[in-house]
DNA sequence: GCGACAG
DNA sequence: ATCTTGTCGC
């Protein structure tokens, strides 16, 4: 039985210089028959975005404060409230500036290609309790490798008006040739004859993550920032710590591993 | 028409 | 994302 889905929500209505607001759309059999106003919304974000997309982040502008930051969201429990977190690091000594967590319900279905109004609400909460401003930003999801050019991390970059990082565990749209097996192996992300990102070997032995453009910065060098965030793990620091923290599993400890099992 | 599909 | 223990391998 195809699942049928209505649904009409103002989950996004964010106001700022670059005007996004959803109010309402409806989906049904798992397909999006009303997104218009999304559509021109990110139309005219993407045309903004594409002219900021040059933007390079350079190590020199992450010295002080030295801020990179991880976002992550948890799965919602059975009443379905769910904890956005962002964690800022000093770079380049990852060290824990800061950790902030932001709980509430969630109600938007998760549907490929939409989960920008399931995860941003929350995302976005956790960050206005920030106390530093974040030079960069790495989010747990796609950035334009998205059928829309539009993802999680282009929606949180612009809203916040700050770089931000795509970097997701597996793949929502295009293709890539194989790469090599050593931590630092990528190959270009294709999706129609376009290059929407990169698949990258963060360490050898593992699935890549895919890394895409989210807010101004350009694909190389997100691609070098999330080079330079692996620690030996699969996943860049920043996104493993907000995804620990999301999980409620990192408190303002750097470390505790000691804590954790599994 | 059918399959694919971030978390 | 989640269901799920021990196990094989670097």
């Amino acid at each position: 039985m195809i699942p049928r889905v209505r649904i009409h929500a103002p989950y996004i209505s964010v106001t700022s210089k670059f005007v996004i607001k959803v109010e309402c759309f409806i989906i049904q059999d798992m397909r999006v028959h009303t997104l218009h106003e999304w559509e021109v919304s990110i139309a005219r974000a993407r045309e903004i975005q594409l002219s900021l997309a040059k933007r390079v982040v350079t190590e020199s502008e992450v010295t002080n404060p030295c801020l990179v930051v991880g976002i992550d969201i948890s799965s919602p429990d059975a009443q379905g409230v769910a904890r956005g977190a962002v964690v800022v690091l000093r770079y380049p000594e990852f060290s824990i500036v800061e950790v902030k967590v932001a709980e509430g319900k969630i109600t938007f279905p998760y549907i490929p290609g939409l989960l920008s109004f399931r995860e941003s609400p929350l995302i976005l909460a956790a960050c206005e309790k920030l106390c530093n401003v974040p030079d960069l930003i790495l989010i747990d999801g796609q950035g334009i490798a998205h059928p829309r050019r539009f993802g999680l991390a282009s929606h949180v970059g612009l809203f916040l008006d700050l770089p931000t990082i795509g970097c997701a565990k597996s793949i929502l749209c295009g293709r890539h040739q194989p790469l090599g097996e050593e931590a630092g192996s990528h190959a270009e992300l294709l999706d129609k004859g376009e290059l929407i990102g990169a698949a990258l070997r963060t360490k050898s032995g593992v699935r890549p993550v895919y890394v895409s453009v989210g807010h101004k910065i350009d694909l190389t060098s997100a691609l070098q920032w999330v080079i330079k965030c692996c620690r030996g793990y699969r996943l860049p620091e920043p996104t493993r710590l907000a995804h620990l923290a999301a999980g409620g599993m990192l408190t303002s400890e750097p470390s505790c591993q000691g804590k954790l099992f599994n």
